[in-house]
DNA sequence: TTAAGTGCAAAATCTTTGCAAATGT
DNA sequence: ACATTTGCAAAGATTTTGCACTTAA
């Protein structure tokens, strides 16, 4: 029972659950985002399939989580830092997803070049994926 | 009968069939990409659900068309143009997508600086997407 | 003529919804 | 105690597969 999590879903009016506590955990415990897939086999018979929908759905609601979908349309989370947060979304994401291994790298640290819009555009958020090798696989 | 996509088509490898040239026609039309919910809709009763399925994993496979995830999910196509075969794919990728009437614009004349990468990622695909408003919508 | 492409039916997935039972506060 | 959250069952949606029929070349 880890008092940091249980406090954070407090914080955002949540019950602290097994289920939303074993979300965080495997979440927090990697430096990639993960899928919904993955997360799901994870999770194992203990949280119900519809429940971690739910539970995922609630947590980006609340910007605990920030849903990344992959160069496959699949979904992938990752805990939001407090970048996230204080840009409300709005931040440029920079994501990398390794075409070996599948993980998707959330890499908060990067920023882009201010970029040149086409005249009549207005970007909002900006996001960027890289396809590759990460540093286990390359 | 579009001789420039019957062309397409053969010079391809693929029979040019009424559902082909359909597909190619409306894409073609657009200089937003396309989802494939919107595109099995303008198609109508003429082409089965299950042929786009099989006209479009075919035409990416053949490089006439690339599929580009949007931030939701859906998958969206559009024609790819002379950069994208010689570079086989490999290419930046560069959309927006408008929040507004949600199309999606594919922006082959930009060009993203030069990423530095953290250590031990090797990038292969670059895929930059923006959403905001799109010169229709702002 | 005949290999390639299509349509239909049906399976396999993936996602959402409704409601009664269980759980955290 | 009571609102929230979960699990189950079932509906909806999306995508894939198999096979006989059709069509372009």
């Amino acid at each position: 029972m880890n008092e940091e999590f249980v406090k954070l879903l407090h914080n955002n009016q949540l019950k602290a659950t097994a289920s939303r506590l074993s979300v965080l955990q495997i979440i927090s415990e990697r430096d990639a985002a993960i899928s919904q897939p993955v997360l799901e086999k994870m999770l194992g018979e203990d949280v119900d399939r519809v429940t971690l929908y739910r539970i995922l759905k609630t947590f980006e609601d609340k910007g605990i989580l920030h849903k990344v979908i992959d160069l496959n349309g699949t979904a992938n989370y990752a805990i939001c830092h407090s970048s996230c947060s204080e840009h409300a979304h709005h931040d440029e994401h920079f994501h990398f997803n390794c075409s070996n291994c599948h993980s998707v790298y959330c890499m908060n640290d990067f920023h882009l070049p201010a970029l040149a819009m086409p005249p009549g555009f207005k970007a909002h958020t900006v996001n960027l994926s890289i396809t590759g090798l990460c540093k286990k696989c390359s």
